[in-house]
DNA sequence: CCATCTTTGTGCACGCGTTCACAAAGACAT
DNA sequence: ATGTCTTTGTGAACGCGTGCACAAAGATGG
């Protein structure tokens, strides 16, 4: 997973789980799939399939929402479309701002699905100069001297941020004090920001280390498969005294 | 969060949570970057504070290490980056492929935190035959014919998928097939992969609709705080016949 | 060598999330 | 109307993750 929420601890927003909330937009992709093909009706099974979670899941999931299956039929596709949709809130128009619009900003700019669920590109912003004017995906980016008037006059509440990591928490700064409320931040920081503000982060290097470990667990398997050598080691306990990095490896450094 | 693993439910790889491996690459960068300032050891609390998690959370995290501090005193921050690095399996080298070259697929293969951590771009693939050879951050795009021969020539086990959905499956099959056991998914589809097979996906559109919930749900509170209109209807059991959109909002769409 | 002070490592309790399994609900045929 | 068959909605059990709170460990000073 490349997220995690910061703020507003476990308060099951208005009865609706987090965990349920996250696969929300999952059920809508693939219902929106089913749509498309004029499906009319679909089982837990058939959806929780495409979904790729388990079927008893998604009626729990869909439980919190209402009753909108029915026994021996499942679900009205359109309208399970329709209720979703309204209660992740995109019946309504979001514009969002985008800022530092380097490589990754630019992509996400130019990024179709985008559009397609409420949200709307209100803003490109970047601090570089040489940029103003100039068009990424048909839409002139603006100078960061302009962020709090476009923000305010636009009604953003969501800001995307896509520039270096050491500008994140001052651009984060300045979006909240703006009055922007939630944010999606690529940039690999950890942000502060104060209560009431959601912070959803995308982090690709977390990703990729968080692959690697279970690839070196896979690897490691195989090699104790092969022969019997280091023990699994759970739960060790440090020796007394001599402590020789755990598993047999030389470690670089030792402690103080 | 924009992440979920797919595969391996809740099998404890070696004994170290899941919840806990998503952590320690949070936490190698907040040592890093102590260790950049030739800072020697480091509190639980202070640790904590930088990585924006509970110091009871982290001591419970490095625990599943093993018994890495010294009481009164702290952890050593480079003994802890190389047991954090170990533990991760960035003290090799992990050569990963990236498929789909398009806007997204380029400012991956220009990301410069790609390379700083053992992870090497060891090739970009492209379906578009014009793409062929023309470098994108250096390295010349190769055509998907080539797929199979290049992970097995250079023992790839990560493939980054960065195409349209509807290529990703496919895409996704080949390099398993050709010997890839973790991928990265950008395209926004569920992938079916075989047993042994870890998939995780970055999904900028869910992260989009999750921050919407939640920013709704901040204007809908507003709104009742206002008037005291709409009561929040938790765990709403249904009508028996006449069913008019749980909120007072007009449904699309009726079930059949 | 002892006292004091800091900070780790963890036992414990609690709550969330997941899954099983099944009763109840409704569709549909006869 | 009644019976059968399908599928939902959910009660209950379980396991994981989190955070409190504290005892034990060790540093440090006298
Ligand atoms: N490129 C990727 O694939 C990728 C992947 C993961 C994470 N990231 C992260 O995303 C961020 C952006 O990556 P990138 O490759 O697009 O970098 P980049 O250098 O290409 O772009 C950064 C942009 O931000 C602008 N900027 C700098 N300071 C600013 C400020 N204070 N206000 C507004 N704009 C400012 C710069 O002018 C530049 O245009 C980085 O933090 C990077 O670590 C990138
Ligand atoms: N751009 C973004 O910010 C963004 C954000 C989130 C998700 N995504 C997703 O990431 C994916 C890529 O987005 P993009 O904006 O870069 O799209 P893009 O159209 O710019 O690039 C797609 C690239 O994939 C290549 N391709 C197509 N089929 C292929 C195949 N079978 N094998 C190899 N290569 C193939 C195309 O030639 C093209 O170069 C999409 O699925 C998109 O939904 C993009």
């Amino acid at each position: 997973m490349a997220t995690g929420r910061t703020h507003r601890p476990a308060t099951r927003s208005r009865g609706i789980p987090e965990a349920t909330v996250a696969r929300l937009p999952l059920y809508l992709r693939a219902l929106t799939a089913l749509s498309e093909r004029s499906v009319p009706t679909v089982s837990s099974e058939e959806l929780a399939a495409a979904a790729g979670v388990n079927s008893a899941k998604l009626r729990k999931d869909f439980s919190y929402l209402g009753s909108y299956g029915t026994r021996g039929v499942g679900y009205d596709v359109e309208y399970l479309v329709y209720q979703i949709s309204r209660e992740l809130g995109l019946t309504q128009d979001w514009p969002v701002v985008i800022v530092g619009i380097g490589n990754l900003g630019a992509a996400l700019a130019n990024y179709g699905g985008f559009a397609s669920r409420g949200f709307r590109v209100a803003a490109l912003i970047d601090a570089d100069p040489s940029m103003a004017g100039k068009p990424v995906a048909g839409i002139p980016v603006q100078h960061t001297d302009e962020l709090e008037k476009i923000i305010q006059d636009d009604g953003v509440s969501i800001g995307v941020i896509a520039t270096p990591a050491g500008a994140a928490q001052q651009v984060c700064d300045r979006l909240v004090a703006a009055g922007v409320t939630s944010i999606l931040n690529f940039a690999p920081t950890v942000l502060n920001v104060p209560e009431g503000v959601d912070v959803r982060k995308v982090d690709l290097s977390i990703e990729l280390q968080i692959l690697a470990f279970h690839e070196q667990r896979k690897a490691g398997e195989e090699a104790v498969a092969d022969a019997g050598a280091v023990p699994p080691a759970v739960a060790r306990k440090q020796q007394p005294s001599i402590d020789q990095g755990p598993d047999g490896d030389v470690p670089a450094v030792m402690p103080a």
